[in-house]
DNA sequence: GATGAATGAGTGTTCATTCAT
DNA sequence: CATGAATGAACACTCATTCAT
């Protein structure tokens, strides 16, 4: 609607919606989503509540922009590291190692986000998880997904026997669970914990490294 | 409030507050809980909004009385599974099954918890954690918390070595996903998924059995 | 939704709306509709704008029983007057007359109900004509299509030939253009008006009196 | 505006103008003058919307000019063809005809028309048919008027007796009854109504021919 | 015990208008 | 000539809460 053409958008522009959206995530972090207004929203930026508006036309296009920005940075941090290593086994640590870092390190986006994600519901018939699924995101979000890992870990014989999708499950429970020891205990030592999950469920998957 | 002495509540007080507090929970489920005004709860229940805050005299209060519920069924569930074995390898294949078990047959009551969990903000101090925690829950409540259990089959020589408070952490993480699982894919069998986890588990705490 | 049961409206109720309809209409006609706010008629009414969405729902609602009010009111007065008469040309002249006489004494209704007709746009796929036709309303609004009346007295022989379908128009589009003179020129005799219709019209549809 | 010495406009800023007031009417049309907004008149026209207002300065500039277009190019279409005759009867009949034709032939314009003239109220005192009076044009406006027409005839014994006031109230009122027609029965046959509009007020007015 | 009426604070959204560029 | 950014006022509507009955 507001885009007339392909015209990409201006630098200040995107400034200002990315100065918003973090402003956003803060408000709802501390406030939680059903509280956090627009009107809070755009004080804490420092402009009008119908500047807010003017850049993103809904509430709901905001929310939007901001889970799209959130699964953005958590891929950039993922992805590479598990396409570093080569081993089902190196690929799992991986992936339990930097998912962990980041939800250490994003903690007050993670609140918002998780927020967000039971409280929101989007106008349009969409559940919330099928938000911010721009084409450049949709096709990197597997790589949040263990399975495949598993999955090829079993099939070269690196892992022994046992119930991928319930591992899978499991798995990205242990690790999800991280968010609440985090949010609620403020020196929860994210690392460590990540490092006792990779000895965990290295037992679990019977690695025979 | 209008308790002026410490005469227990009715009969018919009590009951005309539970059905409050189920119809709240149906609610929440299907709205969400920022959308569960006190007019559609008091709608479902088929008498007057003002009704309701007679019977509650604040928001805050319902959403107590729900959560207060949510702990005492679930305790009703999981403590005497547990104490029915001895050993800590049964105790803690108990606490598995039966927390799956619960969280299976009370999808709808969880869909509210996890609405409220992250959306309500008590209007006194609290966090929302600290709410329906009724003298007679409080004290049951490490039941919930399988890191008792650990340390005992630790101590004991049946399980092996492993990290206590991390090996916990991912035992609930990987327990409560079942939730998310159920509330997203109605068909999940959550029952095969508690076996999958007594097998996954078993051989992270390496049991001696 | 509001209404539980089938139970009527109290008498309080009922007055209470039937006053807001009355200071939503005069308001809509000094201010015409699309200025005319619910702040604005709660203000005339003397109660906060809440109080109004409080009984109506919604400002389409408003709208709608202000114009089932308008028919109610004009039906009250066209009807008895047209049914006392036999002829048709007495018919017709009653209807010419009765109409007149209503638009005459009712210039604010009318005012309003002028502004709402073009302005108003309901929220429900409705057209703005299709409104405020409760049952008792739908059946007697024929009565104030003059086409029957015609019929009647060209098959009667009472009248001579012309064009009926035509004729109605013309005749309802001269009645109605007494709205127009009627609200711009506050001294506009519309009786005399009335009475130069009837002599207008009785030479145009031949009559043999 | 801009405009500091009487130079008149320039030819591309005249052709701006017209484009945004044709489209301005349209938008009108369709969504009625009261969800009309600056945004989506400038939309349509493919420009910004600050630069409808660069050429306007005001919404009610713009209004304005929309029904000064409405005046001239309704004045272009009947002022020839009464003045193309020399008969009272002839002029009347004229005045009916070119009258209904230009209704018909303008549909879109006379919806947007009709909207204004309900919804609209100037931000300076005017009422809204005191708008787009240009010099030009009030002069000329009397020709709208077939008050004259029925004085001449009369005058002259072309015509019988009647009150020449109600006479030309009543031709108005009928012939702007066709905007209402043709705007709800897109099938209506204006040029047959505007026929049989000439028998009967030739009846009326007891033209002598 | 329970209700209907009413309220004030707050919500997301729309809009005409201003202004620096 | 024309634009994009921004604003403040107004809008319809929702909500938890109060209170007389």
């Amino acid at each position: 609607m507001r885009v007339k053409d392909g015209r990409p958008e201006s630098f200040t522009r995107t400034a200002r919606k990315a100065q918003i959206v973090g402003c956003a995530i803060e408000v709802i972090a501390e406030v939680g989503f059903a509280q956090a207004s627009i009107r809070k929203i755009a004080d804490r930026v420092g402009i009008a509540m119908s500047a807010v508006l003017y850049h993103f036309g809904t509430k709901d296009n905001l929310v939007e922009a901001i889970i799209e920005e959130m699964y953005r940075s958590t891929l950039a941090v993922v992805v590479p590291a598990v396409d570093a290593e080569t081993t089902a086994a190196d690929k799992l640590n991986a992936y339990i190692r930097s998912t962990i870092e980041y939800f250490g390190n994003h903690r007050v986006a993670l609140k918002a986000l998780a927020s967000i994600g039971t409280t929101h519901q989007p106008g349009d018939g969409r559940r919330v998880d099928q938000l911010g699924l721009s084409p450049g995101i949709a096709e990197q979000l597997v790589a949040l997904d263990p399975t495949a890992i598993l999955q090829d870990g079993q099939r070269d014989g690196e892992f022994g026997d046992f119930p991928v999708a319930s591992m899978a499950v499991a798995l990205r429970g242990a690790v999800t669970a991280v968010v609440d020891k985090v949010l609620r205990e403020p020196g929860f030592d994210a690392r460590a914990y990540g490092e006792d999950l990779v000895e965990i469920f290295g037992r679990a998957v019977g690695s025979s490294r």
